[in-house]
DNA sequence: CGGATATCAGGGAAACTGATATTA
DNA sequence: CTAATATCAGTTGCCCTGATATCC
C-alpha cells in the first residue's frame, strides 16, 4: 500500500532562512573577490578578523567561528603555508602561538577589504542609518543567543 | 631590511560579518540538531526548501543556493541514496527531473522543523513583532541586492 | 543553432572524529 | 591532576573546474 502525502510547508521563509540567503549571497561575491589572491571566502574572514584582533590564537579563532580546533588549525596551516600570516610563541606562555599578518597579508587585506566595504554599502544603499544601527544591534543579540543556546 | 607594520583594522565589524557569525552560530546549532540523521545543516536546508517548494528541479536549487549545478547536483545525489528524496521525470518536459520528498523526507522535516522553529524563537525573544518584521524585510532587501550585484 | 539540464571525472579546501604530546 | 593548546592521521561532505550528452 502506498503512503502518498502531499504535504507542503506553507509557512513563510523563517529569519534563520533569510541570514542564511544573505550570507550565500555575500559568500558567493567574496569567493570571486578574492579568487585572484587563491584564497577562499572563509579563508578571507579568518584574516579580517586577525586584522582586527591580531595575535590571536588558532583555538580561539575556532571558538569564534564556531568550528573544531583541528579544523581551524587546518585553515590556518593553509593560510601560514602560503605566507599570508605568520605565528610566533607567546613569550608569556611557551605553549600558545600568536598569529599575526605578514607584509604579504596586510597587503591582501588593504587591497580587497574597501571593495567587500562597497559592496556592503551597495548592499545597504537607502537604508536609513538608525535602521542601520538597529540591524546591528538585533544581528549581535541574535548572535549572543545563538552562542548561550549550545555550548561549542 | 625588515619592513614591520604595527597595522591595525580599527572599523567596527562590518554588517557582512555580523550576518556571518550568525549564521555560522546557527549552523553549529542545526548540525547538532540534524546529526542523528546522518545528514548535514545544508542538506537539512536543501531538504527545507524542497519541503516548501516541492517539484524543483536541482539546476534551481543550485540557482537558489549561489552555487554551481555540479555541486547542488552531488549533494541531490547523496540525499536521493538515502531515500529523503526522489526524482521524476517531468511530464512536460522529458529533460527536467522534479525533486519531491519521500515519506522518510517528510517525516525528517516534520521532527526536525519544529525544533528549529524553537531556536529561532528564542533568538528572537524580546524582540518586538514590528521589529521582527523590520528586520526580515531589511535582509530580503539585502538578499536582492547582493542577487543583484553578480550574475551567477 | 544556442541555451538549459543532467551527468561523469578529478581535485582542493573544510569540516568532522580520534589519539597524542606538551604546558598552564 | 585537570584543562587547554597544538598537532598527526584518517574520513566525509561540499564546492570547484572541465568535458559530454540530451533536450527545449
Amino acid at each position: 500500500m502506498t503512503r502518498l502525502r502531499h504535504d507542503r510547508l506553507d509557512v513563510a521563509p523563517s529569519m534563520l532562512y533569510l541570514i542564511k540567503q544573505v550570507e550565500l549571497a555575500a559568500r558567493s561575491y567574496l569567493d570571486e573577490l578574492v579568487a585572484p589572491y587563491r584564497i577562499s571566502a572563509l579563508q578571507y574572514t579568518a584574516l579580517s578578523v586577525l586584522a582586527r584582533n591580531p595575535g590571536m590564537t588558532s583555538a580561539r579563532l575556532a571558538r569564534n567561528s564556531f568550528v573544531r580546533i583541528q579544523s581551524m588549525a587546518q585553515t590556518i596551516a593553509i593560510l601560514e603555508a602560503h605566507g599570508w600570516i605568520a605565528r610566533e610563541l607567546d613569550p608569556a606562555s611557551r605553549r600558545q602561538l600568536l598569529i599575526s599578518l605578514t607584509p604579504a597579508g596586510w597587503d591582501l587585506v588593504h587591497d580587497v577589504q574597501p571593495r567587500l566595504d562597497a559592496l556592503e554599502r551597495e548592499m545597504l544603499d537607502g537604508f536609513e542609518p538608525d535602521e542601520v544601527a538597529r540591524l546591528a544591534d538585533a544581528l549581535r543579540r541574535m548572535r549572543l543567543r545563538l552562542a548561550g543556546s549550545h555550548p561549542n
